[in-house]
DNA sequence: CGCGGGTTTGAATGAGTTCAATCACGGTGG
DNA sequence: CCACCGTGATTGAACTCATTCAAACCCGCG
């Protein structure tokens, strides 16, 4: 319940009722292990998902092979509301590390929602988040080039780590290969592996491994003209009525 | 109000009885002319809308002037639903055409939507239809070639505009520019001019103008890897209750 | 008639890809 | 303990697709 209830509260002031509210909810606990799939396009969808644990993904593929990573999920992301009116997925979710879901069944979880006003509105505040992640992935692939990419996607994953907890100081450790990195910006592995070394020899970052250092923090927000904005991070606290 | 209803009864079964909840919204008429904008970055949002006529698009910019155009809206489209929680825009609104909007209060909006499931169920499946075209949109910039991205793009304006009623034969209307394609699809004006030729050299399609006839809709389809599953244009019509 | 916005075409340039070789690291089995 | 994998990262060289800059063109409109 952690992931979760960390991450709604930083939307909306979540009381003791609210808690028990999804408490209750008749729930499943699932882990999956590296690179599974969880979800696959055109099946249908009835479970609403809350990542408790690991990172995981959307993604599409052409037919000859091509793949195009959405969006990184990361402990605390809910998804599949569309299951509220029986869609059929369109994407693929699988897992990058081992994961620990809980699943609940949409019907359910939608009703104790509608209970719970403040849910409500953190579930809609956590839903306009991801919405606006979305578009800011449009941006990021159509309209910057690849230093700007490889230094807006590491901004935006250690915003989202610091919201959620899972990263406290200016190192993150992302469980992406050079490959998913360009699977989701739209680039080469190769040219991911030369594009961080650019930004390694301007002591942007230093990247060992799967760990980043933010040595310059500013300079790589100028660099990739990052503006968290979008990240709707200072949502209004209040205990507001959905 | 037909943009609305037409689209609506695409999802559920509307009944006289949503039309009038929807009617008696307390709503506002606005009409702007081509090149308006209708929504600013910053600025908060406290009304949702309803495009009854004309084109319009949503977009983001970089400091330095770069455009990225997230999506288009048609008529029919309704956005801004995030108002629900008082966000602050994220990105820009902004006219193609002259637009004819109908307005109304979030909170209201709300209300009426939660008397009526048919309608909640209806609103619903048009967002998730909205953010499954914003994800195909990541995959179109992010893994197609120029000519993959151009003919993808008419075909998926093509089908929304059949399934609004905005078109009915295989020839649509685009109010675009070539600049406005090319900072939708993350391109630049003069490769789109060629791109088009291209296409058209193979007898894929006739572009005269602003207008374009689909020649050969399966070679462009093939060509373009287009899968209109994502677009969820044969969501089951039940009167589903939310 | 001439202006201006938008489109098209050509030539040179450049950012990113592809292919292929090398390297680094962590198992695994003999 | 060490040889041997396999996976992923890095580097170099050739190539390609798309950009940029510039000129010409088209057409509707005052």
């Amino acid at each position: 319940m952690d992931a979760i209830l960390g991450r709604l509260s930083h939307y909306a002031q979540i009381s003791e009722g609210d808690v028990e509210g999804l408490a209750k909810l008749p729930h499943a606990i699932v882990t999956r292990g590296p690179g599974q799939t969880i979800v696959t396009v055109g099946e249908a969808v009835t479970q609403v998902f809350v990542i408790e644990e690991g990172w995981a993904m959307r993604h599409r593929m052409l037919s000859d092979g091509r793949r195009q990573i959405v969006n990184f999920m990361v402990p605390g992301d809910c998804f599949d509301l569309q299951a509220l009116v029986n869609a059929k997925a369109d994407h693929y979710v699988s897992t990058l590390t081992s994961v620990r879901l809980r699943t609940a069944p949409a019907a359910q979880f939608l009703a104790a929602v509608r209970a719970r006003p403040t849910l409500a509105t953190a579930f809609w505040w956590a839903a306009v988040q991801e919405e606006s992640i979305l578009r800011e992935q449009i941006v990021r692939i159509g309209r910057r080039t690849a230093r700007e990419r490889v230094a807006h996607l590491i901004l935006e994953l250690h915003r989202r780590l610091l919201q959620t907890g899972a990263a406290k100081t200016d190192t993150l450790t992302l469980p992406l290969t050079r490959e998913t990195m360009a699977d989701s910006l739209g680039l080469s592995a190769v040219h991911i592996s030369r594009t961080l070394s650019a930004l390694r020899a301007r002591k942007l970052i230093e990247a060992t491994g799967r760990t980043i250092r933010l040595s310059d923090p500013t300079g790589l927000a100028r660099l990739a003209h990052f503006n968290e904005a979008y990240l709707h991070l200072n949502a209004p606290r209040l205990p507001a009525d959905l």
